[in-house]
DNA sequence: CATAACATGCGGCACAAGAC
DNA sequence: GTCTTGTGCCGCATGTTATG
């Protein structure tokens, strides 16, 4: 049977041959025949059985018959008991619901006190299915315990939801399996759309998107050879501008601490560093220090920052990392930031009620979610032909985790008597 | 204009028929 | 008896068409 019969390959109800002794092959075709299946068989109700249904004549489906109300039958009620209960027919009640064609009066006034009376919500997977669209996209991100992707997260539903489509939110937590485990899933559901945030090593998933139709952004991290549209903001520049202005206040010894290397994003990221470094023609060493989990980094910085020469300024991937630098720095006794800065990547919302207030490269989240959505509206609407590209500016924000080094602010106090 | 009737969308499932 | 293939039902909301 082919997946999707066309008007002009669909056969003919009436036609369709009746198979005996299939119970339900003969309800069929009395529902077909417009009359009344024997008693002893199932009847079928559908749209079809609903004008006479509704006219009360007692012919419908045999769960028709059970008692009226909801909570009678344990189901949710449908158009159908709507368009019963308000004496209309069920597309009535779908142009008083939907605005199609305008309903005027009393029958508004019944249908409305209907869906009322009957706590009726429209099916979503029903409608789906009627306008071949899904209601529902998908967003995957790596977790939500960096603030940047909760962020974005939510700024995604909001700006989804304002534009009647509902979130399906899945989490890869960073592992390959698991994100092609999770957008598998979404395309189970038919999402209209899904934006995704990949991983490190994202070709299997990415490979799975692009064998199916389903329209695709790929937020944050850039997946060259898909042809798939991206939002990402400049890494490159935005390290670039942190480190400037962590040398320009006299650091020369710094260490940018990240989850994976080889994400695209972290590379970017060591690249804007490394031009800052030269380009400021000063003798910095600015190291990189990868650890895959919190309490890693927090042994792990304890030993760097025993060095000596330490670390003077340290640089982290995002808020989780910060949040495990602070209580890395306070556990070694160490002040912050007298003796070590720290910066980060991501904007959490404690990083101005710290004390001191955390510096940050504030990414642009919402506009992020928002140019995302409007690629994905514009691709799932098939009015989109070029992959679009779309490159947003991060702020670097210092605040008092921030200052000069230690030997650099005591040369300063001495010049200034 | 308002309404009723009908057709349609998709995929899982049950079932019949045929092949082995 | 088992497996494969093909057919049609079922769920529900809504767009389209015919009718009053």
């Amino acid at each position: 049977m082919p997946a999707t019969w066309t008007s002009a390959s669909r056969k003919p109800r009436m036609a369709r041959k009746a198979r005996v002794p299939s119970g339900r092959s003969v309800a069929r075709r009395g529902s077909c025949g417009r009359s009344p299946p024997p008693d002893h068989l199932p009847r079928r109700g559908g749209s079809a059985m609903v004008g006479r249904a509704a006219k009360g004549s007692g012919v419908g489906r045999k769960r028709e018959q059970a008692p009226e109300g909801p909570m009678a039958t344990r189901r949710a009620p449908t158009i159908t008991d709507v368009a019963r209960l308000a004496g209309v027919a069920v597309g009535t009640v779908s142009n008083v619901l939907n605005g199609t064609v305008p309903v005027g009066g009393d029958r508004r006034d019944r249908v409305l006190a209907a869906v009322a009376q009957l706590g009726y919500r429209p099916n979503m997977l029903a409608q789906g299915l009627r306008r071949r669209r899904s209601p529902v996209v998908g967003i995957c991100v790596p977790r939500t315990s960096v603030a940047y992707f909760a962020a974005l997260v939510e700024a995604f539903e909001e700006i989804a939801s304002d534009g009647g489509y509902h979130v399906m939110h899945v989490l890869t937590h960073d592992a390959a399996e698991l994100e092609r485990q999770r957008v598998a899933s979404l395309l189970r559901y038919h999402v209209g759309g899904v934006v995704l945030v990949p991983g490190a090593e994202p070709a299997p998933t990415l490979d799975m998107l692009a064998q199916s139709d389903t329209p695709v952004v790929v937020v944050d991290r850039t997946a060259r050879g898909y042809g798939f549209d991206e939002v990402t903001f400049d890494n490159r520049a935005a390290m670039r501008d942190a480190t400037e202005r962590l040398i320009g206040l006299g650091h020369r010894r710094l260490l940018f601490v990240v989850r994976r290397r080889k994400l695209v994003v972290t590379q970017q990221r060591i690249q804007g560093m490394r031009q800052a470094v030269r380009g400021s023609g000063a003798e910095v060493s600015a190291e990189i220090l990868e650890c895959a989990e919190e309490q890693e980094l927090r042994t792990r910085l304890a030993v760097a920052l025993t060095a000596v020469p330490r670390p003077t300024a340290v640089i982290v991937s995002n808020s989780t990392f910060a949040a495990a630098a602070m209580r890395a720095i306070r556990a070694m006794k160490l002040r912050c930031p007298d003796d070590v800065s720290l910066l980060a990547f991501d904007e959490p919302e404690w990083a101005e009620l710290v004390s001191p207030t955390l510096s940050v490269v504030r990414q642009p989240t919402r506009d992020i979610a928002r140019m995302a959505w409007e690629l994905l509206l514009r691709r799932m609407r098939g009015g989109a032909d070029q992959r679009q590209q779309v490159e947003l500016k991060a702020q670097v924000v210092l605040r008092d985790s921030v200052a000069r080094p230690p030997l650099a602010s005591k040369r300063a106090r001495q010049r200034g008597g």
